[in-house]
DNA sequence: CAAATCCCCTGCAGGC
DNA sequence: TGCCTGCAGGGGATTT
């Protein structure tokens, strides 16, 4: 979804001018380097791997985005006015916000033809920006299993036999399959009825079936109900993504599971807040 | 190979 | 009301 949106606004436009905050971690690539080398540039395509996104420019040359958690792309419908916030199903006046660039707002991107321009902003600065020269590779993107929407049993499967690890970090390793998030990989397993801390070793064949078709249908939904705005729901600091009124189990520790209406059960694996609920999930 | 730990950063909830 | 603390999280690097 975000995807296709930020598509229309950065594919055949050429990037006139270009600002950014000061150096940091956000920036694998310098600010002053990235800007210098987006100047003058048209893209060519953008595509997802996982959860980055990648722009092609003219010049074989690209940009490599990754939104981190809190991370938000904005498209500005005329200077200085209210921006819309694209990875929001409704245009951001639904909310009441208007959403303006500020000191976390590490990049614009402003085209020739002076339409709108293109912001990103990310507040606790876990995305990721880098300028890949021509030919480059990234080994963030050839570190990436296959993509998460595509997974299938057999693989999965696959994939389960040869990991000591639990299925929830199975499911959040993105080297195995790219692309799922942690409350994706919550509400996946509880649609697959399957324990978070299970080992992986120990998924049938059958389990393995249910557990690729609820990956898949989950993330079908999440980016059908609002793209990937579900990482911003627990600090709505932009307004909330649609599919939190979806979930089942993440976040809802201790209160009634709405299959059984035992309470959902938290606990940590892999150093990341896991729920589950005990009665359903096997 | 796996798992634990740390780090980056900041909004927010809870406690006092 | 306001300050302080702790927590959350993607993912890479480092250590056990």
């Amino acid at each position: 979804m975000t995807r296709r949106r930020l598509k229309k606004l950065v594919v055949g436009r050429r990037i006139a001018r270009v600002a950014t905050t000061e150096p940091s971690y956000f920036f694998l690539t310098p600010p002053k380097t990235l800007a210098r080398r987006l100047v003058g540039r048209t893209g060519t395509g953008l595509e997802r791997h996982g959860k980055y996104l990648t722009l092609a420019l003219d010049d074989g040359s690209a940009l490599l985005l990754h939104l981190g958690m809190t991370g938000q792309l904005f498209a500005s419908n005329a200077p200085g006015v209210r921006l819309l916030r694209f990875t929001d199903r409704k245009v951001a006046s639904s909310r009441g916000r208007d959403f303006r660039p500020d000191s976390h707002t590490h990049l614009r991107l402003a085209f020739a033809d002076r339409g709108p321009s293109v912001y990103f902003r990310d507040a606790r600065k876990f995305g990721k920006c880098q300028w890949l020269a021509p030919g480059a590779t990234s080994p963030r993107l050839e570190r990436l299993g296959t993509d998460a929407l595509r997974i299938d049993a057999q693989s999965l499967y696959a994939m389960c036999r040869e990991r000591r690890v639990s299925v929830k970090s199975l499911l959040l390793d993105q080297s195995a399959f790219a692309g799922v998030g942690n409350i994706y990989a919550d509400e996946a397993l509880f649609l697959a009825r399957i324990r978070p801390a299970r080992p992986a070793r120990g998924l049938s064949k059958h389990e393995c079936v249910k557990l690729s078709a609820s990956v898949r249908a989950v993330l079908r939904r999440a980016i059908q109900r609002g793209g990937s705005t579900i990482s911003d729901f627990v600090h709505p600091d932009g307004g909330a993504g649609a599919y939190q009124d979806e979930r089942r189990v993440y976040a809802r520790g201790g209160e009634p599971c709405f299959i059984c209406r035992r309470p959902i059960a938290r606990m940590l694996i892999g150093q990341r807040s896991s729920h589950f609920c005990p009665r359903c999930q096997k």
